[in-house]
RNA sequence: GGUUCGGUAGUUCAGCUGGUUAGAAUGCCUGCCUGUCACGCAGGAGGUCGCGGGUUCGAGUCCCGUCCGGACCGCCA
């Protein structure tokens, strides 16, 4: 017998048995007359304890322990695999952080099962190794709690899915990877066929195609959780080989659609992390564009963007005069903003990947003056109908961006995310939100002129901020 | 493909304007400790500063090249 218990299971009324434990030595710890093992495996850590029969008042005899078992003990090292048999005992002092704080294990003998290396990173919550480490030693990675859940939760949100969708009278369906090539705007992953050499595959970049099919053939209501594949570069949120929950339903309008998969969040949200949601707050694509420049706005904090085009012409400063976007957003309490902060900002949203020319600022002071980059164009009366067009308050800095529409909007919608932080925007406290995203492109059906036969779609998926 | 930041001990990092023997933390090894739980205490080992070239009396530090990695843009929904 490999173990009777995992090592997350004992509590208080296991006291006095007799168990076996496998798992890995995650930490130990040598007090001179005894030693502790935290041993761990998936389920959890119980501590272990070898008693030194040199420093028990019978030198051993009454405990039957032998100096071997201890010494074999303190010689066990990091991430060594081991099969421990003792009796379960109340602990002289108990550990509240963990489950099996209560107990602990008075090891009578163990087996090596098999030794480890010293790992080169530690698994603590906050490990050590860098992200190019920790992939060359997937397999200790994995042992970290932290992302130990990561893929256990992933099980809970996808078990969660399919209870929601299998009640909803949704059909698991496989469609094929290795397919022919469709259009659908991202380059095609491609697979050698040795049946016809020099051919290919393509593998799906969804199952797009396939969900339609079985829409005509009258399925009614699919899904899958499918991986996509997108020959694409990748980012940090993104990557070429992704899992979606993909769905069709026939027969619904498109509060129907909203209906269905907000109830399936909020299905998921109790399952796996007790949460109740609310209804969904509903934001237009255009909106999130005008508001918050950016189409997955963070609406957990205000600043939104504001647009003073009109406002601001008419005084022959040509910057504004002529530009075709002037957006704003209000940082609150930051008007004693040092220059050097000012530039900095000026410097961030200059660089290429944002690409504003500039950025105008409006210092309204805690006494109502006004101090501005553009002092020399503007008068004071000119700037106080800025601060009232952006509802400015005493003490607040205006940050002002002009040019192209949607250079100045994404510029402004950096600038917003990365003062989120600042001192001076109060959000550290502030609770995820969740948010539904509608209205994107209508369904954009566009022949594909290179072989003039195919139908390319033009689809937009709703996003959920965090 | 582009922009940009980085590469120093097993690991995560510090190393100012070039200047003695390149540091810290953690990990590792040894010893001590009867109740620890990120145990503690004492000691020790461990580095071709990514690689190549250059400037200089002298390079971890400056310059050029190159390789590797991250972020972002292009691309992608």
């Amino acid at each position: 017998m490999l173990r009777t218990h995992t090592c997350g299971e004992l509590t208080l009324q296991d006291a006095g048995k007799e168990v076996t434990l496998s798992g890995w030595v995650f930490r130990s710890r040598d007090q001179g007359g005894m030693v502790f093992i935290d041993l761990r495996d998936r389920y959890g850590i119980t501590q272990l304890v070898f008693l030194n029969p040199a420093k028990t008042a019978d030198g051993g005899q009454l405990s039957g322990i032998s100096q071997k078992l201890y010494d074999d003990a303190k010689a066990l090292g990091r991430e060594y695999v081991i099969k421990a048999t003792g009796k379960v005992q109340e602990r002289a002092k108990n550990n509240p952080n963990l489950s099996t704080g209560e107990i602990e294990v008075l090891v009578e003998s163990f087996e090596l099962l098999n030794a480890s290396k010293t790992p080169p990173f530690t698994l603590e919550e906050e490990t050590d190794g860098g992200d190019e480490l920790r992939m060359k030693y997937r397999y200790i990675d994995l042992r970290r709690d932290i992302v130990k859940n990561n893929l256990l939760n992933r099980h809970k949100v996808a078990k969660a899915v399919r209870e929601y969708l299998d009640g909803q009278g949704f059909a698991d369906i496989e469609t094929p990877f290795l397919i022919k090539s469709t259009p659908e705007g991202a380059r095609d992953f491609v697979v050698p066929s040795s049946m016809n050499k020099g051919e290919f595959y393509a593998l799906p970049q969804s199952p797009q195609t396939f969900k339609q099919l079985l829409m005509v053939a009258g399925f009614d209501r699919y899904y899958q959780i499918i991986r996509c594949f997108r020959d694409e570069d990748l980012r940090a949120d993104r990557q070429p080989e992704f899992t979606q929950i993909d769905c069709e339903m026939a027969f619904v309008e498109q509060e129907d659609v909203l209906n269905m998969f907000e109830g399936m969040v909020k299905h998921v949200f109790k399952k796996v992390r007790n949460m109740e949601l609310g209804t969904f707050p509903r934001m237009t694509f255009a909106d999130a564009l005008k508001y918050y420049g950016n189409d997955k706005p963070d609406t957990r904090f205000g600043m939104l963007l504001h647009e003073i085009t009109d406002v601001v012409k008419g005084r022959g400063f040509k910057v504004l005069d002529g530009a075709p976007f002037v957006g704003a957003i209000v940082v609150p309490g930051a008007s004693e903003y040092t220059r050097k902060q000012t530039d900095e900002l000026t410097e961030f949203v200059k660089r290429p990947q944002i690409g504003a020319k500039g950025l105008i600022y409006v210092k309204y002071g805690e006494d109502g003056s006004l101090k501005s980059s553009v002092d020399k164009f503007y008068l004071p009366m000119d700037l106080k109908q800025w601060v009232e067009a952006v509802n400015a308050k005493h003490g607040d800095l205006m940050l002002v961006v002009s040019g192209d529409k949607a250079i100045s909007r994404r510029a402004l919608s950096e600038l917003r995310l990365k003062l989120k932080f600042c001192d001076w925007v109060n959000n550290k406290n502030c609770l995820n939100k969740v948010l539904r995203e509608i209205d994107f492109y209508k369904p954009n059906f566009e022949i594909d002129t290179y072989n003039g036969k195919n139908l390319c779609v033009g689809f937009k998926f709703p996003l959920i901020s965090r």
